[in-house]
RNA sequence: GGUCGAGUAGCUCAGUCGGCAGAGCACACGCCUGAAAAGCGUGGGGUCACCGGAUCGACGCCGGUCUCGACCA
């Protein structure tokens, strides 16, 4: 019995890096990439993808799994990602999980029942939202499901849409499929997130970004541009700034430095999800990723072995 | 040197007739079940450039000083 290990942590943290060196020291191991927007193809430079040398090494999964203009979702996500596992095992290799999506995260280590999608009810709700405002759909909800209502905040339209689009398609309460990403049950993963004090990470943020547009981010943007691309995949970060500064909305310095500010409002938001979560283990970095975690993750790896 | 304009939150700026100092962004904190690199909520921040004056009361009015900008010389 292998318990799989996690590495966890905000975007620019050194994940990658300390995955690639652990995987270096056992020829077992294969990565599971946990990573929202590394899923499209396509989309590598802004996206800080393994480079094809580290994945030739060191197998990795969950990445390229769709085109761009796929609209990609947790739950499709959760399939890929369980498929990716059970070949693993299949090999007698171990998985090892590196993650900066929290939500995804959790569809693998904690399976979640997540409820279909009914298009034509949320087109409804959506046309609306715009009629009647979020409020108005969130009374409705409190009344067919009092226990959602409560837990979400009558102006967060996104939220109310989707548990009224479950509660009117599926028949259920929203709130009935499943307990929520709250609670946090024993689970066999071992997770490991990379803390840096908030500043050291800002500059590594930084400094990425400017490396990325070195290496030419803007023409990889500039050739995405040509194809259709999906709500999901548009939104990334990186790429959303620049199709604006494409289309001639800001120069290429306001368009560096919101993606750097947006980057660094992201990494906060993942260091709040992870944080919530008390299975994690977490290793405080100040310098190098690689130095300050390799000693733990190995012997954690032994432990689990 | 002269004229005019500007100086208010970390940044960009509102502030009507003199009556408890405001917004957006940033930042901090929280939430999150088929968009999650998305979405939503909460709130901490001020010597209103400085000195003086009139007034019950000044960010605002009066006098002066400083800084920045434009124009004139």
């Amino acid at each position: 019995m292998t318990t799989p290990l996690v590495i966890l942590g905000p975007t620019a943290s050194g994940k990658s890096d300390v995955a690639m060196a652990l995987a270096d020291r056992h020829s077992d191991i294969e990565l599971v990439v946990v990573d929202a927007m590394q899923v499209y193809r396509r989309m590598d430079i802004g996206t800080a993808k393994p480079t094809t040398a580290d994945r030739a090494t060191v197998p990795h999964h969950c990445l390229d799994l769709v085109d761009a203009a796929h609209d990609f979702t947790v739950a499709e996500f959760a399939v890929a990602a369980e498929q990716a596992m059970r070949g693993i095992a299949d090999r007698h290799c171990r998985a090892m999980l590196v993650a900066g999506t929290g939500l995804y995260l959790r569809s693998v280590t904690d399976p979640m029942e997540v409820p279909g999608v009914w298009p034509q009810v949320r087109a409804e709700l959506e046309a609306r939202v715009d009629t009647d405002g979020a409020e108005a759909l969130h009374r409705q909800l409190a009344t067919l499901d009092p226990v959602a209502a409560a837990k979400m905040e009558p102006s967060n339209a996104r939220r109310v849409v989707r548990a009224l689009e479950v509660t009117l398609g599926s028949g259920r309460p929203f709130s009935s499929f499943g307990p929520g990403v709250d609670v946090y049950p024993p689970i066999p993963f071992a997770q490991f997130g990379l803390r840096w004090p908030r500043p050291l990470l800002a500059q590594r943020i930084a400094d990425r970004v400017h490396r990325m547009i070195e290496a030419g981010l803007v023409a990889e943007v500039e050739s995405l541009a040509q194809h259709t691309i999906s709500r999901t995949a548009r939104q990334a970060l990186g790429y959303k700034e620049l199709f604006e500064y494409l289309d001639g909305a800001c120069t290429l310095d306001e368009a560096i430095a919101r993606i750097i500010t947006r980057t660094r409002q992201f990494a906060v938001r993942q260091e709040r999800w992870f944080r919530r979560d008390p299975r994690i283990r977490w290793i405080d970095i100040n310098t190098d990723p690689v130095a300050a975690a390799l000693p733990v993750l190995e012997s954690a790896w032994l432990i689990s072995n």
